[in-house]
This record gives structure tokens, C-alpha cells and sequence, in this order.
RNA sequence: GGAGGGGUGGCCGAGUGGUUGAAGGCGCACGCCUGGAAAGUGUGUAGACGGUGAUGAAUCGUCUCGCGGGUUCGAAUCCCGCCCCCUCCGCCA
């Protein structure tokens, strides 16, 4: 969300921001309804001095028997003012919340302007793509192959866009959540946390997906959320609080499931499990400094790609155009790997730079050492990385003629120091 | 689910109708002490919003003691609703 105050002083530039977004302007209204707002507010307050002064003054003149009905009579007046005023104000100040939660983060000046993700810009490549002396098979095809992917049987139980894993594929996934986590604790400072699944609505609205996003989402029947993502809870892990300058950065880490309904997705990526209603990820997040989340954000977006160097695989960065990026981020580099079976870069992983706009929302500051006042801080995330679709790359890239799939050497003290994944027996 | 207890400042913890935005402690900041540090000691130390103003100097005002409403001239203190936490019982991975 963002902060009413720098709209009044920047409020050109905020134009500016939404119409790279491709959004009309916003600020007119905002700012008339600002100013209505601010009109009401004073006189509310004004109102209050009054009767302030007054009940002071009613309680002297009680303790020296003095009459007080002109007193009281003023005092009523100001109350009648304090009540119409004070409604105008909330209806003026919500009106302006409602606004200015449903407007996006503003992209930060480097990123480049386009409609949508044909605007994103290829930063660098790593690694080569391999090459075969056979046509490479998809992750699916390979996975049914080996008897250990079953699309079949996660329909019967939960419809399309399930998938169940056996056996060694199972054991993949497994290794694989292990081995990021591991890599982002120990070699990178993250700490481990195991949070909640389900979640209320503030801390759904704290990191952007409520109240517009809603649709993307699971929900109970008893009113919780199922996390789209780790950053949700991880993230709102500092909601509400006001933190010391020393505590910061703060590196989060978590391996959980995600649960998306994809509601918007009709039709894509309907073969195989690129795109599922449920999958595992580790989670990358940062608290920091505002003067420390550019920085942050290189690192982040360098330790997710360490697992991907570290697993043999071929990816390239790529920074999302205006159009591409998320709600709440104000900068996103996405890693996509490349996948043989479909000939081309998918996502893995997104990492993104959220600025002030979710801890403006969750109301999450820290105190400057030695400074005086509040910021608020700046929130980072990024997928470190999607486990199913690393589970993916891996047996696109890794399949050999034969059926069988090579496990990647950084893998295997996680897979019982098997060499590969062959067929079920 | 049943019964009971509780939610106060960055943290802990007093406070049951009137200068209590809130005692005390911890933490933190600055000073004294010290060769330096610890200990000791002194002083200071909430946030949000609005007004004025050279826009975060200063100053005035309002709000905030879980959230929302009510009683009252006046509420952290009384009443109602909601949320959350804890204890015991029941149930249970």
C-alpha cells in the first residue's frame, strides 16, 4: 500500500508509476478526497480540544459548586459537530484505502516499460543446454515411463492439475526440499522456519493477494486462507512490529507446500505438472533497510541460482517488464531453467523486491539507531527454488535413452547415494 | 466443545471513573567514573494522525492501555459485542 503523505509530495511521479503499469491517473481523485479528508479531521479535532477543555472545566466548577448547564449545553454541541464530522472523515478515509489498496506497486526506474512478458529482458545465460542423441522425451512421458508419475490416480482423487509421485520420484522431491534448505542455512544465513499453512485474511491483504486477488486462492470453509506461497506467512512474520535496527536483515527460509486455484489459467500448461494446484517450493525471504533491499535483492536472486549451478542445470535471468511484474513488487528478476522436453525457459523461480509496499500494508518498521522515528521496512521474496518443477528440469535434462534418469551428484547423499532413478521393478 | 483467567509502552509489569500517556524494572541513548571495559551512577527514552512551518528543526492539537460500540461533563479503569492468548476438563494426530 502506499503512503498517502508521499503521494501529496510526489504526485506526478505517482502518475507516472501507474501509467507505466498501464493505469490511468489516480492522484486527482486521491487527493481531492484527501484534502476533504484532512478538512473533516480538523474539525473533529478542534471539536475534541474543545470538549476537552470543557470536562476539565465542569469538573472545577463541580468541586466549587459553580452551575455548569452552559457548560454542559457547549459541550453537547461540540459532541453533535465531533459526531458528523467524525462520520464524514471515516467515510472520506476509507474511500481513499479503498483506492489506494487496489493500486499496484510502482516499478522502480530501471525496469524496463512493456505490455507484458515479451517486454521482459534476457539478462545473461548460464550454463549450456545439453544435447541428445535422441529426442528428448517430456518430464511426463519420463515420469510415466518409470511407473512413478500417475496423473491417472491423482484424478480419481482430487481432478486435474493433482499429480502423485512414487517411489524414487517421491524420494526426488523429497531431496530436493532438503537440499535447498540446507544450502540456504548453512552457506547462505537463512534460518529455518516451519509456519502455518493456513492463514487469516490480514495476513493475506499484508503481502498483496487480498483484497484483489482473491479468486487465486483456496479458502476453508471456516474462513482461513491455504498459503499460495511461504512468503505469505514469512513475510508476515514481522507484521504489526516495530523492529530494532540491529535485527535486520533478516533471512527467512521454509519448505511447504502451495496451494493455487489458478483460477486464470484455463487451458495452460494442462499436460504435466508445470502447473498444479498444489506443489512444494523453498522460500526465500528478507527484511531489511530500505537502503539495503537493491543489494538484497542481487543476493537473493544469486542464491537461488546457486542451486541450479550446483544441480548442473541451464537457466537465464530475466528482469520482468512493467507489465510482467507482480502486484506488490517493485522489481522481479525470474530464473528460468531450461527444459529439453518442451525445447525452452520455463520459470523456477521469481524474486522480487517489494519495497516498503507490503510493510505499509502490515505496518512493519524498524527504529534507526541512534535516529529518532519510525520506517518502514523493505520486504524481498523469492522461490529458492519450485521444487516440482526442478523435479521437472531435472528429469528433462538428465534422461537418458534407456528410460532412466540421472541423479545429479549434489543429490545423492539424499537418495540413498543412488547413481540414478530406474524404472519400478 | 465445557469451565475459569488474562490481553497496558521496544520488552516485563503496576494501575478499578478525573492533570495516568500511564509507577517501577529491563533494554536502549547520552554523560560521569575507568588506562580501556565491566560494575556503579546521573539524565533521557512510545506511536499514529492532523494544523502551523524552510517537508520530517520546532511547535500546537487529536487519537491510541487487544478491536469495535455504549454509559458519563470526563474511562486503561464501568457495560455490551468480537478477536486473541493461557490454565483445567473432554476429544484427538
Amino acid at each position: 500500500m502506499h503512503d498517502l503523505r508521499w503521494i501529496r509530495d510526489h504526485a506526478a511521479e505517482f502518475d507516472r508509476g501507474l501509467a507505466r503499469r498501464g493505469l490511468p491517473p489516480a492522484v486527482d481523485r486521491i487527493l481531492t478526497l484527501d484534502r476533504a479528508w484532512r478538512a473533516a479531521e480538523t474539525r473533529v479535532q478542534e471539536a475534541q480540544a474543545r470538549r476537552n477543555r470543557l470536562a476539565r472545566e465542569i469538573g472545577a466548577a463541580k468541586k466549587r459548586g459553580d452551575p455548569v448547564e452552559l457548560l454542559l449545553r457547549q459541550s453537547n454541541e461540540d459532541k453533535d459537530t465531533e459526531t458528523s464530522a467524525g462520520a464524514e472523515a471515516t467515510r472520506l478515509r476509507s474511500e481513499i484505502d479503498d483506492i489506494l489498496t487496489g493500486l499496484p506497486n510502482l516499478p522502480a526506474a530501471e525496469v524496463p516499460d512493456g505490455p507484458d512478458e515479451t517486454a521482459n529482458r534476457v539478462l545473461y545465460h548460464h550454463g549450456e543446454p545439453p544435447r541428445f542423441d535422441f529426442t528428448p522425451l517430456s518430464h511426463e512421458a519420463i515420469g510415466e515411463r518409470l511407473g512413478m508419475m500417475d496423473f491417472a490416480r491423482a484424478g480419481k482423487l482430487s481432478g486435474s492439475r493433482f499429480v502423485l509421485l512414487r517411489g524414487a520420484l517421491a524420494r526426488l522431491e523429497r531431496a530436493l526440499g532438503q537440499f535447498m534448505l540446507d544450502l540456504h542455512t548453512t552457506e547462505f544465513g537463512y534460518s529455518e522456519v516451519s509456519p502455518p499453512l493456513l492463514v487469516r485474511d490480514e495476513a493475506v491483504f499484508g503481502t498483496g493477494q487480498l483484497p484483489k486477488f482473491a479468486e487465486d486462492l483456496f479458502r476453508t470453509t471456516d474462513g482461513y486462507w491455504l498459503v499460495p506461497t511461504a512468503e505469505v506467512p514469512l513475510t508476515n512474520l514481522v507484521a504489526g512490529e516495530l523492529l530494532d535496527e540491529s535485527a535486520l536483515p533478516l533471512r527467512l527460509t521454509a519448505w511447504t507446500p502451495c496451494f493455487r486455484s489458478e483460477a486464470g489459467a484455463a487451458g495452460k500448461d494442462t499436460r504435466g505438472m508445470i502447473r498444479q494446484h498444489q506443489f512444494e517450493k523453498v522460500e526465500l525471504v528478507s527484511i531489511t533497510r530500505p537502503e539495503d533491499s537493491a543489494a538484497e535483492h542481487e543476493r537473493m536472486t544469486a542464491c537461488a541460482q546457486e542451486v541450479l549451478k550446483r544441480l548442473g542445470l541451464a537457466y537465464r535471468v530475466v528482469v520482468l517488464s512493467t507489465g510482467d511484474m507482480g502486484f506488490a513488487a517493485q522489481k522481479t528478476y525470474d530464473i528460468e531453467v531450461w527444459l529439453p522436453g518442451q525445447g525452452t525457459y520455463r520459470e523456477i523461480s521469481s524474486c522480487s523486491n517489494c519495497g516498503a509496499f507490503q510493510a505499509q500494508r502490515m505496518k512493519a518498521r524498524y527504529r534507526p539507531a541512534g535516529g529518532k522515528g519510525t520506517l518502514p521496512v523493505h520486504t524481498l521474496n523469492g522461490s529458492g527454488l519450485a521444487i516440482g518443477r526442478t523435479l521437472i528440469a531435472i528429469l528433462e535434462n538428465f534422461q537418458r535413452h534407456n528410460g532412466t534418469v540421472v541423479i545429479p551428484a549434489v543429490l545423492r547423499s539424499y537418495m540413498g547415494e543412488q547413481e540414478a532413478i530406474e524404472p519400478a521393478g
